[in-house]
RNA sequence: GCGGACGUGGCGGAAUUGGUAGACGCAAGGGACUUAAAAUCCCUCGAUCUCUGAUCGUACGGGUUCGAUUCCCGUCGUCCGCACCA
């Protein structure tokens, strides 16, 4: 800029500026919002429809920032469906069941109820600050009984259809408080608060079947075309389809006799039978019946199943712990070699829930069969190799050889591909027969286990069912319900309150009148939030949905949430709306159509007392930084103590590294918040709360404030106009460009994108607006900068709505923007006459072309060749190639 | 352990999905204005060198291509999920 413009620009404006208040204005719009009812939903409204969801929170006491990015992520979608004309559904509710409401309970002596309430309370008022388009009419909590007891009906329509059972499955028991313990509360084998050494137990529970959907929602997977990629592979894995043999091995007759000869066989389920002729032992779970069995007449073998129950029910601690097994003494024979007995250990990472519960195991090819070989030293054989090895030479021993390849030491097997080997045991073994059964048979095999929903606890759905010692176990009749959870109960003890409670569980058989007791388990907080969605089409109704409602309403467009929900919640959401499909109540399968996952707020952790365990976490308002020769010091501000500054995090309470929106309301206002949470970062990404940052977003509001402050005094009644030719065209041109690039970004939901390009709007109108005030504009520049203003205050809107009503009503708005449509750009703006081509040589960029946008490949040649740096480039000769990319690029090859 | 991602200046990130690497913002430095400060405005800002130019540069090492941040193979690092946290 000229010397003679930064005068300009310094000298003072006739007005005063004053400055945006938001602690004034945002409580101001909220009101006039809310007062008009702007965000309430009509179920009958004509307009098309479009339902925009974030996943609800876990009233855990205070929102933090990363609800409100998630949450503003989905209210710029909503704020900008509304604008292009959609009927928005944008509820919320609480996922208000769980633990912590009961480890509160016994920390603090608060009751479930109140704790739940009370936050909720907080909480609302809260997101309300935030200045969100939500249709408050429509809130409920997952522990209202309205809500609960709508989701008994469907638990027992879900019976009667078939889709729940009762079977045995492992819990982790505490054997000091005598409790069930969730995996999160075993830490190293060890209960929580006990610190006794968890064991596991069998449980008659309760379960959905939702393996009976396996195959459908594998399949439907493929049709969901708006949900990432990622998440859905995710799925495919999780719901881990294969298709394998199941090998009945017979034991030897010793064997056989030696455990009381009943159990003739070892039923295995394996995926790489053309691997069989590699096998070299046998590997069960710990409570396979053939180990129980085996351990009955050994000592040593009882122990050692003894400590792997001790080590509990999580997978993943299960397949870090140290591969160990242990030699039964059981031998079984090879299908293909009555000589060939194999023994059958019982291995720790074997799972009973998985196939049969026993593997056989082939160290050549399988990493982990191959390091227990080697641990307890059991043959090696290596059956399938590369194509070019040689089979003479061709050995494993570190490392096991797990690609497709060719078969080897494996009898009428050898020379073989694997897949055919496959087919070839197949064929064999389905024709031998063990027990008056065939050896072998094909099969399907899932990864996925039925979803068991009984949790051993008070704060949850009670399950509606009566235990009755002469009619077995009872629903509760639907005239009964709701079941309610009574308020009378006492945390003094670990356990399950319901299950001391002096009178609730005692109940008459609906069906004999005897007396009978009622189920104490409550169910698993998935099933809360997996029809969630659904109810708020018409959370008034007094079945679960009212089916037109659901149907018109879902599926939802945009649901929003966390990554870590990419399995487990939005598979059980998908099975529930299967099975609320067969029960009547809706008419779809899939509940989410467009799938986002967005990135968790993370901040820096302060920690004095050194980095080891013993430190003392500090918040980050407890903390002073300092820069001191370039390095970043942060000291306790009570003490001046140095502090450790740790990794960016999750934000926790443990850390104490969360930041409450308050404070950040509370000075720079909500609009600065949700601008900031948008910015720089990619959604789907992490973001970093930084003071820096956020006040950087409240330059932006003043900053466009002031703008909007000039043009609504120099700018009085102008009529927008946008121009073509000149200062005043290249204004509307970079307005028009703009408004259709921030349309197509929030569309993709890319809101750093779309923010990037509103900066550069304001940067295009500052220069324009500036000459506009000092009285140097023509007719046409005003016309344009106006018209453009009022662009920037409508593409404002979604992220900073307070902000924009603000600015709206400065230059003399008639309605609020949160009611006015979308602005439409002009299509003729947004393309350019003339473009600018880079011009690479030898595929590095040499230079630039100017040339008409129509320009013919021909002509595109012809200048480019002649560009002088292109000349010099070719010394005289001719270009071995020219490529050329229309309206991207050309490249010359010298 | 298994499954899934991610890695670009001092920092957050952009790059029309194989076509100008670093848009936009933050931080930093310099300047204007001011009695001064704040605020505001302007300029610079990947590295190196023989500095009006050139070379290198998107975690690291290879490959495919006229052209690779983008695709392929391998290595390293970070993060998420693993069925009773929500």
């Amino acid at each position: 800029m000229s010397g003679a413009l930064c005068q300009l620009l310094s000298e003072k404006h006739p007005m005063a500026t004053e400055r945006y208040n938001p602690r004034t204005s945002e409580p101001k719009w909220q009101k006039a919002w809310a007062e008009k009812k702007l965000f309430e939903a009509q179920n009958d409204d004509p307009k098309p429809k479009y339902y925009v969801l974030e996943m609800f929170p876990y009233p855990s006491g205070k929102i933090h920032i990363g609800h409100t990015r998630n949450y503003t992520m989905g209210d710029v979608v909503a704020r900008y469906k509304r604008a292009r004309g959609f009927n928005v559904l944008h509820p919320m509710g609480w996922d208000a069941f769980g633990m912590p409401a009961e480890n509160a309970a016994m920390q603090n002596k608060v009751h479930p109820k109140d704790w739940t309430y009370e936050n909720i309370a907080v909480m609302r008022e809260q997101l309300k600050m935030m200045g969100l388009s939500l249709d408050w009419a429509r809130e409920f909590a997952t522990c209202d009984v309205d809500y609960y007891h709508r989701q008994q009906m469907l638990f027992l329509d879900f019976v009667e259809k078939g889709l729940v059972t009762r079977k045995s499955s492992k819990v982790n028991w505490d054997p000091e408080d005598m409790t069930v313990l969730a995996n999160e509360q075993v830490i190293d084998g060890r209960g929580w608060r006990s610190g006794a050494l968890v064991e596991q137990r069998e449980l008659t529970q309760w379960f959905f079947k939702i393996t009976e959907f396996a195959q459908d929602l594998l399949d439907s997977l493929d049709r969901l075309d708006e949900w990432p990629e990622k998440v859905k592979l995710m799925q495919h894995n999780w719901i881990g389809r294969s298709e394998g043999l199941l090998i009945r091995w017979p034991l030897a007759v010793a064997s056989s006799d030696k455990i009381g000869g009943d159990t003739r066989e070892l039923e295995v389920y394996t995926t790489r039978p053309d691997t069989i002729f590699g096998a070299s032992f046998m590997a069960v779970a710990a409570d396979h019946p053939l180990a129980r069995k085996a351990a009955e007449s050994n000592v040593e073998l009882a122990k050692f199943i003894e400590e792997v129950r001790h080590m509990g029910t999580s997978v993943a601690a299960l397949e870090t712990a140290e591969k160990k097994g242990f030699d039964t003494g059981i031998r079984v024979v090879h299908p293909f070699d009555e000589t060939w007995t194999l023994p059958v250990y019982v291995a720790n990472f074997v799972l009973m829930e998985y196939g049969t519960g026993a593997i056989f195991g082939c160290p050549s090819g399988d990493q982990r069969d191959l390091d227990f070989a080697n641990k307890y030293g059991l043959p090696v054989i290596p059956v399938v190799m590369p194509e070019d090895a040689d089979a003479k030479t061709f050995q494993v021993i570190e490392e096991a050889y797990v690609d497709d390849g060719v078969m080897i030491n494996s009898r009428f097997l050898d020379g073989m591909k694997p897949e055919k080997a496959f087919n070839e045991v197949a064929k064999l073994l389905e024709e031998k027969t063990i027990g008056g059964r065939p050896m072998a048979e094909r099969k399907v095999n899932f990864r996925l286990r039925d979803w068991g929903i009984s949790r051993q606890r008070y704060w949850g759905c009670p399950i509606p069912m009566i235990h009755c010692e002469a009619c077995g176990v009872v629903p509760v009749p639907k005239a009964d319900l709701p079941v309610k959870l009574p308020d009378d109960i006492e945390f003094d003890r670990p356990g399950n309150p319901l299950d001391r409670h002096p009178t609730w569980r005692h109940v008459k058989c609906p069906q004999c009148g005897r007396d009978a007791r009622r189920e104490t388990d409550t169910m698993d907080t998935f099933v809360d939030s997996s029809w969630y969605f659904a109810r708020f089409t018409a959370p008034w109704a007094n079945e679960p949905t009212e089916p037109k409602a659901a149907d018109e309403w879902l599926a939802v467009d945009q649901y929003i949430g966390g990554i870590e929900h990419a399995i487990l919640h939005l598979l059980y959401s998908r099975f529930f709306t299967r099975a609320m499909r067969e029960t009547g109540h809706l008419n779809l399968a899939e509940p989410f159509k467009g799938l986002f996952t967005q990135g968790m707020v993370v901040h820096e952790t302060y920690r004095v007392g050194g980095p080891s365990n013993n430190g003392r976490w500090l918040s980050p308002s407890e903390v002073r930084l300092e820069d001191i020769d370039g390095k970043r010091h942060a000291v306790e501000i009570a003490t001046g103590e140095e502090a450790t500054i740790g990794a960016l995090e999750k934000m926790s309470k443990s850390k104490k590294n969360t930041v409450s929106p308050e404070e950040i309301t509370d000075g720079y206002g909500a609009d600065t918040a949700r601008w900031f949470m948008l910015s720089d970062s990619p959604p789907e990404r992490d973001v970093e709360w930084t003071d820096e940052g956020a006040a950087g977003a409240h330059r932006f509001v003043q900053r466009v404030w002031r703008l909007v402050q000039i043009a609504a005094e120099q700018l009085p009644g102008v009529k927008p106009v946008a121009a073509k030719d000149g200062e005043a065209g290249a204004v509307s041109k970079s307005a028009h460009k703009i408004l259709k690039a921030v349309g197509e970004d929030i569309e993709k939901l890319g809101f750093n994108r779309a923010i990037a390009r509103i900066y550069e709007l304001a940067n295009v109108l500052a220069t324009p607006l500036n000459d506009v005030a000092e009285g140097k504009a023509d007719a046409a520049l005003k016309g344009a900068c106006r018209e453009a203003v009022e662009i920037m205050v409508h593409i404002i809107a979604p992220v900073m709505p307070h902000l924009a009503e603000e600015c709206w009503q400065a230059l003399g708005g008639a309605e609020m923007v949160a009611e006015r449509p979308w602005p439409v750009f002009d299509p003729a703006l947004v393309v350019d006459n003339e473009i600018v081509l880079p011009v690479q040589v030898n595929g590095k960029k040499r230079g630039d072309l100017t040339i008409a946008r129509d320009a013919d490949q021909g002509a595109v040649e012809k200048a480019v060749l002649a560009l002088d740096f292109v000349q010099k480039a070719l010394e005289g000769k001719a270009p071995r190639k020219v490529i050329i990319v229309p309206q991207r690029i050309v490249n010359v090859v010298a």
